[in-house]
DNA sequence: TACTGGATTCACT
DNA sequence: GTGAATCCAGTAA
């Protein structure tokens, strides 16, 4: 498996999205293919919109990643992108292909840490929900501010896989479609079942016809 | 310094 | 379908 590197991270997020799916993602022993993603440039609902420090990484880094805390509770993984600009484009859900049981470990820690459902010792986690969302894959990888600003390398990196045709992948809107402006920048593998769980939510938002 | 709200997730009804 | 969890960045004063 070859890493991509950072000169393919150069282009405009928009197009970069859909390029992401079915690339390889790996951390440590955990490994799993990207089956949504999320692109983000100057829109307002991305952070590039207006630059501050925490979002400065964006307009300065291309080929890093951009790793944000949010709802005090959650990380967001990014890869930035936009050479010149300012961009990044959201990994948004991965299909889990290796590490799955520490996947599984970290999950089921993070649910016992908010106190929720801890009785029923959940050790056969279901598969499917280990990265079926942004907050989940940074649960499921161990992804924290650590990762912040670090370039997307070789112990945190992505690797190059063949390319999803355009026929195997479908668009959709942005869930908070009144600020979001109903860009259509998400990206999905079709018929994947490892996709976020809000796909549908914003399916029916902005309406299937639209797609 | 104080306040507001968020690129989410999960349990509960 | 709804609301709680939880804390930090950003903003206003």
């Amino acid at each position: 498996m070859k890493a991509l590197p950072r000169s393919w991270f150069e282009g405009d997020a928009v197009a970069l999205a859909p390029r992401l799916l079915g690339k390889v993602v790996k951390k440590g022993s955990c490994v799993g293919i990207i089956v949504e993603t999320e692109a983000y440039t100057v829109d307002p609902a991305s952070h590039a919109f207006k630059i501050t420090p925490r979002s400065a990484p964006m307009r300065d880094t291309w080929g890093h990643w951009y790793v944000y805390f949010t709802y005090g509770m959650h990380f967001c993984a990014n890869v930035t992108t936009n050479k010149g600009g300012a961009g990044a484009v959201l990994i948004r859900a991965v299909e889990p292909v290796e590490g799955i049981p520490t996947m599984q470990k970290r999950r089921t820690t993070s649910l016992k840490l908010r106190g929720a459902d801890a009785r029923s010792g959940k050790s056969d986690f279901p598969e499917r929900a280990l990265c079926n969302g942004p907050a989940k894959f940074c649960q499921a990888f161990g992804i924290t501010g650590r990762e912040n600003g670090q370039p997307v390398g070789e112990a945190f990196g992505i690797y190059d896989a063949p390319e999803i045709p355009k026929s195997d992948f479908g668009i959709s809107g942005r869930i908070d479609i009144k600020k979001s402006t109903e860009l259509p920048w998400r990206f999905y593998i079709k018929g994947s079942p490892f996709v976020s769980p809000v796909r549908n939510q914003i399916i029916n938002r902005i309406g299937r016809s639209a797609l």
